[in-house]
DNA sequence: GTCTATAAAGGGATAGAC
DNA sequence: GTCTATCCCTTTATAGAC
């Protein structure tokens, strides 16, 4: 790879880790390309020799947010599965510090074209497979369901409302009824 | 009340149901005040003598969409706890017979101002005690908000994913997850 | 109170220089 | 490949006639 295509990947990369992190704390319409641009350290008008729409550039983000969300995980919970749990319903989740794009966008997904939501179903099914093999419920997948239900929709209705009191109940709540039946 | 007095509060009915249909379906920023004007009969001009600011109205909308939600409820479900809660996650509800604006606004809250989140904040705790109330959890707070989250967070999840058979099989892990005894 | 017309700003996408 | 400049459309909000 000679270094002129070498640099183009570069920009490439910084433009998907800048638009993972606008969108997925934003949502779509909240975030201009302007903004993942700048954020990246580029001009406007170089994203169309990378992407060919905003809406192709929010799908790599969503996988990208789903990376870097995991990454987050891995490198700061225990490899303990409640812990991995705790995290994810964690204030620090609710105030951004990472930010899983299930959660994040979930309504968002509703507006958005064929091509985003696949990526967005193939992330949450991606994510059930992993609590079901942190729960033990190889066999049950119903049960794993619920409890990614637990976990992302919790998440993203703690980050919806308003009251901090309230925010921190229910992730209590969701921690308690994700973990019965774990003993790590 | 003149008559003159009565068809501006008619004005304002329409479109405040107007708003409430289009922005639960679609979000706010997927939604003009044009499209609100025109759903509603009317142009977009005569919108400022009845509300200040697009906000405004979503404020309002919210507040109306969760009681068109709640009269469709207790139109279209038996009076058992059990088939409240069966409609609430069906298949009509996730394709947009109806909507709950908890479910199908909860990640656009995040970019909205204080007054519209705390005005989604105060309906999602009424759905809680109104949880409380048809599931028997009256003494436990923590219960009612877990089955809170099944109910809402899964019908958000149900509707952004782009897979028929996997959201059904979604919708009925949360069903039987908040039906987990009750008896009726 | 409702209409038409318009102001003012923002943003997606493209053209062309370097 | 990246830049500046620009086209073109949409949208919120306002002005003024009826």
């Amino acid at each position: 790879m000679g270094w002129k295509t070498e640099h183009k990947d570069q920009s490439r990369q910084k433009i998907t880790a800048s638009a993972a992190e606008l969108f997925t704390k934003r949502g779509f319409d909240n975030v201009t390309i302007n903004d993942v641009m700048e954020h990246a350290g580029l001009t406007r008008g170089a994203f169309y020799n990378h992407f060919q729409s905003k809406s192709d550039l929010y799908a790599e983000a969503v996988v990208d947010a789903a990376q870097r969300a995991k990454n987050y995980a891995l490198e700061n919970a225990n490899l303990k599965p409640s812990d991995i749990i705790e995290l994810y319903l964690s204030e620090q989740h609710r105030q951004g510090e990472f930010a899983c794009p299930l959660a994040f966008l979930a309504t968002d997904m509703r507006q958005r074209e064929s091509k985003v939501r696949s990526t967005y179903t193939e992330v949450f099914k991606k994510f059930v497979t992993r609590i079901q093999e942190l729960t033990g419920d190889t066999e049950d997948e119903l049960e794993a369901i619920k409890k990614t239900v637990l976990m992302v929709g919790g998440m993203a209705i703690a980050q919806a409302i308003n009251d901090d009191e309230l925010a921190e109940k229910l992730l209590k709540a969701c921690r308690d009824g994700v973990n019965t039946g774990i003993s790590d």
